[in-house]
Parts: structure tokens; C-alpha cells; sequence
RNA sequence: GGCCCGAUGGCGGAGUGGUUACGCAGAGGACUGCAAAUCCUUGCACGCCGGUUCGAUUCCGGCUCGGGCCUCCA
């Protein structure tokens, strides 16, 4: 069985990974607070997790692996949101969900096992319980119509960002609120007000934090303690740090994640963070509008290392396509065989997707080839579907995993130009220039007019 | 200020205590109704200063520079 390593945020290097029961294999990634629409940025972890997600159904087989991502439906910035279209909260986060799916899908993740909503009441009553818990175990106080994690509660809290108490407090940018029993306390359940999204319970009508709401997800769909939890760098201090603390708290001491998994940042020219306050935000929906083969954007991302920095820029997209159309050129028609030692072993090496795609230039057996890039979610039926037809993938892309589809839609079909195109160039090759005059009159006929350019030879119609 | 991460050729980006990354771009060649594509050959590297070592780009320490988190954030 393959050997997977992974880098670990707890222990700070990189270890074997031993899932609690091979035969379910449990992971949690932070997903989206649907409010609004991704940037390519918010790709990377949905991307990075996606081939996680792959490698590991190959490894313990595909319904060994249980993998969740939350969607967080109840939010302050969602109710801002709601407040400022005149709307119910749930018409924007059904809206935003739903353009989520659609971008990650364009993008060849394929969904997770479960999606647990925040605002699902089975979710909201596990989140009820175990703040009540914690008010019980002494972590957590009421104050003020609100429910607060006692951070000085929990000797163990800041392990994962390696930040003690006072370099906390000396952080703080915040007014502390004055309810707080303690500067570093947060909030579990805050009340809300007469027409603001809320529930009953025992501190009245009200909504959970963010926080408490994976830990109670994870609780309530995967157990105490999880194989891997994963999500962006930036998530570490506070997210992750509280949902560590909650969990374990509550659960008497079990932790967590046995690995902890966080991938690197996105930045824009001249290494500028992707932000709305610098105006330099790239959605997924405008990439896709430039060029709706998602997959030259799934490449992008997977040519630097997760954990590393990635420059986002026009000459990057513009050499994945370069790169992505050759090795289409290269599989042509061949029919998907099996996926190549070398991509697996790269992968398995936490995830080390640049050197994977690297080893896909060394593969010459087109069968190999064309499964290999499909392991890593590229050269999909979707994308034969664009070389062959010139047709844009609409909505999803389908996702290959072995025999395994997750779902297919998009415009599949139409008319094989392209097809006649390398037809025409392959009698040119033979010299059969009555040939290759032919197909062009005939695709002429067709309205299609040929244009040999530096690019190759590409088609428009008339 | 605290914590963490990184520093490889023109660019992107792997890897290694002594030996080839790979891709793009560049140069030369083969092929070719035009143009692509394809194939072959080829140049270019390990931030700075010490230390360990027979030998360090690779290990250790310091420095410099860059990035991230410390506030919602992928």
C-alpha cells in the first residue's frame, strides 16, 4: 500500500499518515461562508483538498474516505447581505452556494462526501448541546445574553500557532468587549434580535458562533477525533485554535485531528495579497468568462506546492493552457488506462503536485498519460469535449475518479471541428494535400473558416 | 513587538551531503505545399557570513531580504 506523508501544522514537519480506521478515513475542510463570489484564491484550498481527497480513495478505495466541507449559512456578513437586498438570509446563501458549486465544479473538484450546513437544525441542536457541555465541563459562562469559551479554562490552548497568552493579548487589535471574562474569551452563542436569524435555546433566541460550528459538525457527522482537518494558513489562530479547544474540552481530552493540513496563500503581482480593499480580487467566474476551461486554472494551482506562496498572474494561466493543450495533443483519443507510479508516488509525498505534473511530461504511453492527468482532475471529458468542439464547459465540470463519476454536466458534443482539424493536419503530413483541401472546403461549407496563425491552427465561424 | 514560513538558472518550480529535475522562454538542427505541431542537441543555479565534513546548494548557527498570522479572511 502506498505510503502518504503529509506536512502536519501540530508537529511542524512532515509524517506518515495512519488514519485512526482504514477503513474510514476521515477528513474535514473548512468550506465557504456563501455570501459571496469565490475568488481563485478561495479555489486553492477547495483544489488542494480535491486531490487529497483523490489520493486518498485511491489508497483506502473510494468509500473508505469521508470527507466532509461545511457550508457556513449563518453569518454576520450574510445578514449584512440579506439586510442590504431586502431579502430572507437564506435567498443569498442558497444564491452563493449554488455559484460555488458551479466555480468548483468548473475547476474539477468533485463535491465532498457530506456538506453539513450550519443552519441545518440537527446541526444547531449539536451545536446547543455542546455549548451546554462546556458550560457544564466550567470552559464556557453566559454573560450578557451571550456564551463564551474561557480561553484561561484550557492550559493546553494555543498549541497549534505556537502563541502563548500574553503574545495573544499583546496582539490584540480589538476593543474588548466587557462582558469578557478574559481578553482571549470567544464567543460560542451570541443572541439576536427581533427579525435577525436565530434559534431557541437554554440562553435564549440566538445564533452560534463560527466556531462552534465545526466542531459540532465534525462531531455530529465524522466523531470526536478526526484523521485530517484542513483549510487556509490563515485559519490557524483563531479558528482552528478554538475549534481544538472547544473539541477537546468537551470531549474529555480527545483531540481534535490527528493531522493538521493548511495550504499557503495566493498573492497578485509584485506578491500583493489578494484583498477587496486593494481592489485586486480575481473570481472564479471572471477567469472563467476570459476562458471557461476551468482546468487551465486547476493546473495553475497545482504547479506550486500547496504550502508555498503562488504568484497569481497572466503569464502563469498563459502557460498552463500552453502546457495543458500539449499534453491534450499528446493523449489525442487514447482511452484512459492506468494512472502512472511516479504521479502517485509525488502525490503521496505531501502532495507534491508540481513535481507530479512534472513527471507527466515523462510519460509516453498516451493511455497513462491520459489517466494520470485525469488522477489530477485534468484532460477530463469535459475538456475533450472543448478541444473537440470548441464548445465552453458550462457549469460543472464531470469528475473521473477510476470508474468512480461523481456527476457530469456541461456541453458535451457537437461536432468534432477539431477533430477534422488534426485530420487535415495528418493528411498534410502525408502529403495528401487533395486530402487536407478537402476537409477544409468542407468545413468551409460548414461556415468554419481555418486560420493557420503562430498559435497553431484554430477555427471561427464565418 | 510575538509566532511561523520561505530564499534554487531569464521566469516558474522539484530535489540532493559528492552524480540529470521538469516546464516555459533562448540558441542550434531535423521535418514541413504555408503555418503549427513533433523530434534531437544545447547554454544558464543553488541569498550572505561562519561552523561541522575529505567534500555542502543540501546539516548547524548568525545575518540580510521576502511573505504570512496575531482583526473577518482560503
Amino acid at each position: 500500500m502506498t505510503t502518504i506523508k503529509l506536512h502536519d501544522t501540530m508537529a511542524r514537519e512532515k509524517r506518515v499518515f495512519t488514519p485512526a480506521d482504514p477503513k474510514r478515513v476521515t477528513m474535514y475542510v473548512c468550506g465557504p461562508t456563501v455570501y459571496n463570489r469565490a475568488h481563485i484564491g478561495n479555489a486553492r484550498p477547495a483544489v488542494v483538498f480535491d486531490v487529497l481527497a483523490r489520493l486518498l480513495r485511491h489508497v483506502y478505495g473510494a468509500e473508505s474516505l469521508v470527507y466532509a466541507r461545511n457550508v457556513t449559512d449563518v453569518d454576520d456578513k450574510i445578514i449584512a447581505a440579506a439586510e442590504a437586498e431586502g431579502v430572507d438570509p437564506s435567498v443569498i446563501t442558497a444564491r452563493y452556494e449554488g455559484f460555488y458549486l458551479q466555480d468548483m465544479g468548473a475547476l474539477g473538484v468533485a463535491p465532498p462526501t457530506l456538506a453539513p450546513h450550519a443552519t441545518d437544525p440537527v446541526n444547531i441542536a449539536a451545536m446547543i448541546a455542546m455549548i451546554a457541555r462546556l458550560v457544564e465541563t466550567g470552559n464556557a459562562y453566559e454573560a450578557d445574553g451571550h456564551v463564551l469559551f474561557h480561553v484561561p479554562s484550557d492550559p493546553d490552548y494555543g498549541a497549534l500557532g505556537r502563541r502563548d497568552r500574553e503574545a495573544m493579548i499583546a496582539g490584540a487589535r480589538v476593543e474588548v468587549a466587557s462582558y469578557k471574562r478574559d481578553p482571549a474569551d470567544f464567543v460560542l452563542w451570541k443572541p439576536s434580535a427581533d427579525g435577525v436569524i436565530g434559534w431557541e435555546s437554554p440562553w435564549g433566541r440566538g445564533r452560534p458562533g463560527w466556531h462552534i460550528e465545526c466542531s459540532a459538525m465534525i462531531r455530529e457527522h465524522l466523531g470526536k477525533t478526526i484523521d485530517i482537518h484542513g483549510g487556509g494558513l490563515d485559519l490557524i489562530f483563531p479558528h482552528h485554535e478554538n475549534e481544538i479547544a472547544q473539541s477537546r474540552c468537551a470531549h474529555g481530552g480527545a483531540p481534535l485531528a490527528n493531522y493538521w493540513v493548511h495550504n499557503g496563500f495566493l498573492s497578485m503581482a509584485g506578491g500583493e495579497k489578494m484583498s477587496k480593499s486593494l481592489g485586486n480580487v480575481v473570481t472564479v467566474a471572471d477567469l472563467l468568462e476570459r476562458d471557461p476551461r476551468g482546468e487551465i486554472y486547476r493546473f495553475a494551482l497545482l504547479r506550486a506546492h500547496y504550502r508555498q506562496p503562488l504568484e497569481w498572474s497572466d503569464a502563469l494561466i498563459a502557460e498552463s493552457k500552453a502546457t495543458l493543450d500539449r499534453l491534450y495533443r499528446r493523449t489525442g483519443n487514447a482511452v484512459a488506462g492506468g494512472v502512472d507510479g511516479s504521479v502517485l508516488i509525488a502525490l503521496s509525498d505531501d502532495l507534491n503536485t508540481p513535481l507530479a505534473l512534472s513527471r507527466l511530461s515523462k510519460i509516453d504511453n498516451p493511455e497513462t498519460l491520459k489517466a494520470s492527468a485525469q488522477f489530477l482532475g485534468l484532460l477530463t471529458q469535459s475538456s475533450d469535449a472543448w478541444f473537440k468542439g470548441g464548445n465552453p464547459i458550462l457549469g460543472s465540470a464531470d469528475i473521473e475518479l477510476g470508474e468512480l463519476t461523481l456527476s457530469a454536466t456541461g456541453s458535451l458534443g457537437h461536432s468534432s471541428i477539431q477533430d477534422r482539424i488534426d485530420a487535415r493536419a495528418e493528411a498534410k503530413q502525408r502529403r495528401d494535400f487533395a486530402e487536407a483541401d478537402r476537409i477544409r472546403d468542407e468545413l468551409a461549407a460548414e461556415g468554419i473558416v481555418l486560420e493557420d496563425g503562430p498559435q497553431g491552427t484554430s477555427w471561427r465561424r464565418a
